[in-house]
DNA sequence: ATGGTAGATAGC
DNA sequence: GAATGCTATCTACCAT
């Protein structure tokens, strides 16, 4: 309860909200998850099966008493909600009662958002200066920009978090009734390096990029290729306005990351979405835009094959497992499998339609999608014969994979009249209602989600060790990580961050290797 | 004018 | 028996 406690004086009120949200996110609707993405600092949820839902925000941290039934289980469920219309109608569809609303945080909320004219509630501002003071006003007249405004909010809300504590140790039971704690618990524990990288952002050439951008319009006056065409209209409409509309006066650009948005538990990510700028390959230049500034340099590490070594461990595969003790190359071991040969003789070709088997049929593909799949991707043109020959070699060589999946899809039986559950390895949960099952969600979430929470692990680990040496993680890319830190320890960091991860993952996988892969760079371009 | 959705495309 | 999955954001389109 300590332990909770001392976390809490850390917590963006709205993020400890979205954690208990979390805590049993497949009882809520997902679009009162989206709802509270999007509104956020406002309604923070706590749903937990069998026990009343409360909804509160930064105003109940004021005054507490009013949850007091509700955690009780006396009354009905309860509900302070601060985003008021929309989320008061959202609620409402969903059948929730709402006994009392209040404005403080929203209205600090329409303001924070109101900057780029999308509110018009714009009354609500006295209220602001009543109860967040005159830092917050300070802030406004000073032009702030809504992230930095929000971080403004967010220590003076945070401050009253401690209030909160007796409302866990009531939920802490209910939560290990459910086996949810140690997921409850790893969300808690992640919130401050979520914040801190939120808070950090990534230092953008902004110049740079606007002349990537004057480039694509230029361009995208004279072009011809359809295909060329679109693509440069998504770029253009995507990333036009970045330089304008997001960097901020430090020079640096802050996105939102949500770790709890998700049914996998993987991070979502938005305003802007920094987890989908283009690649090298797909618009060159792009990553060369974010950048370390001046003295710092770029630790960026992702994990090798993840996903394979996580269902290598879910499935129990002994041969796909064996490959990554052996520390061999897992789309050799494909492309061996399928030419029949050894694979040291697999060539560049077969080693390339050996990881699309690898990434297609491990979730479910079929030979019919495999094949435009492997169009599409790599480059390789298949009949379908090639396809289902494919097929088989995978499911021949990994006979752990092909169990697995018959495991699952004999789910899919009993998953027509009854609810059906997937685990991650944390004990996060994916409940199909009766007639929804869907097998190849039911193969994904859980590796997907258990590689996420082994990647969270590491977060927190990495937030502490990083800050030691001067370093702060900027952002994370599902299994990538991209760290700043000081250029004279540059090499240290990039063996602390390397271990770390693989460390912390190696927690959640015991039975396969993990290797995580790290180097130094000046920008998010360089190899 | 605003709101919701489909499809395409960007990431992993 | 067959079945990749998880996202965000843009445009186009249709409905109110």
């Amino acid at each position: 309860m300590g332990a909770f406690g001392q976390r809490l004086a850390h917590v963006r009120p709205q993020a400890l909200g979205l954690a208990l949200l979390l805590a049993d996110a497949e009882e809520l609707p997902r679009d009162l998850r989206r709802d509270h993405r999007r509104a956020r600092p406002a309604a923070l949820a706590i749903a937990v099966k069998g026990a009343p839902t409360v909804v509160i925000s930064g105003e109940a941290l004021e005054d507490l008493s009013p949850l007091g039934p509700a955690l009780n289980g006396e009354g009905a469920p309860y509900a302070v909600i601060h985003d008021a219309h929309r989320t008061l109608g959202v609620l409402r569809r969903f059948g929730l009662e709402v006994q009392r609303f209040g404005c403080t945080l929203t209205a600090a909320t329409l303001l924070a958002e109101g900057a780029d004219g999308q509110r018009d509630d714009r009354e609500l501002a006295p209220l602001v200066q009543d109860h967040l003071g005159q830092e917050l006003t300070d802030g406004l007249r000073q032009g702030l920009v809504p992230s930095a405004l929000e971080r403004t909010i967010t220590p003076i809300a945070a401050a009253r978090a401690e209030l909160l504590v007796p409302l866990i140790r009531r939920l802490v039971p209910l939560l290990r009734e459910r086996r949810l704690a140690t997921i409850f618990e790893l969300e808690c524990n992640l919130i401050p390096a979520v914040l801190a990288m939120e808070n950090a952002g990534f230092a953008l050439d902004a110049r740079a990029l606007q002349r990537l951008v004057d480039a694509w319009r230029l361009e995208r006056k004279t072009a011809e290729e359809p295909k060329r065409i679109s693509r440069l209209d998504k770029l253009i409409s995507t990333l036009g306005y970045w330089p304008r509309d997001y960097v901020e006066l430090d020079g640096r650009i802050r996105c939102r990351l949500h770790p709890l948005a998700t049914d996998s538990g993987r991070f979502s990510c938005q305003s802007p979405n920094l987890q989908q700028v283009p690649a090298e390959h797909t618009a060159p230049g792009v990553r060369g835009c974010f950048v370390a500034p001046p003295g710092r340099r770029l630790v960026i590490a992702d994990y090798a094959q993840i996903e394979l070594r996580v269902a290598a461990h879910i499935a129990r595969c002994r041969t796909l497992r064996q490959v990554f003790v052996d520390g061999r190359d897992v789309h050799r071991a494909t492309a061996a499998g399928l030419a029949r040969k050894p694979e040291e003789e697999v060539t560049d070709r077969e080693r390339k339609l050996a990881k699309a088997i690898n990434f297609g049929f491990l979730f479910g593909m079929g030979a019919r999608r495999f094949r435009e799949y492997a169009a599409n991707s790599y480059g390789l043109e298949l009949d379908l014969r090639a396809a289902e020959a494919a097929r088989d070699a995978f499911f021949t060589t990994f006979p752990g994979i092909a169990a697995w999946h018959g495991k699952v899809g004999a789910l899919s039986q009993r998953a027509r009249s009854e609810d059906v559950t997937v685990h991650t390895i944390l004990g996060r949960r994916r409940r199909f209602p009766a007639g929804t099952f869907s097998f190849n969600s039911a193969l994904n979430i859980p590796v997907q989600g258990t590689a996420a929470e082994g990647f969270k692990l590491a977060m927190i680990d990495l937030h502490r060790e990083l800050q030691a040496i001067d370093g702060q993680g900027v952002l994370v890319i599902h299994d990538e990580y991209i760290a700043e830190v000081p250029e004279e320890r540059a090499e240290e960091a990039r063996g602390i961050v390397q271990r770390t991860m693989e460390a912390a993952m190696a927690r959640v996988i015991p039975s396969v290797p993990i290797v995580a892969e790290a180097h130094i760079a000046g920008s998010w371009a360089e190899k």
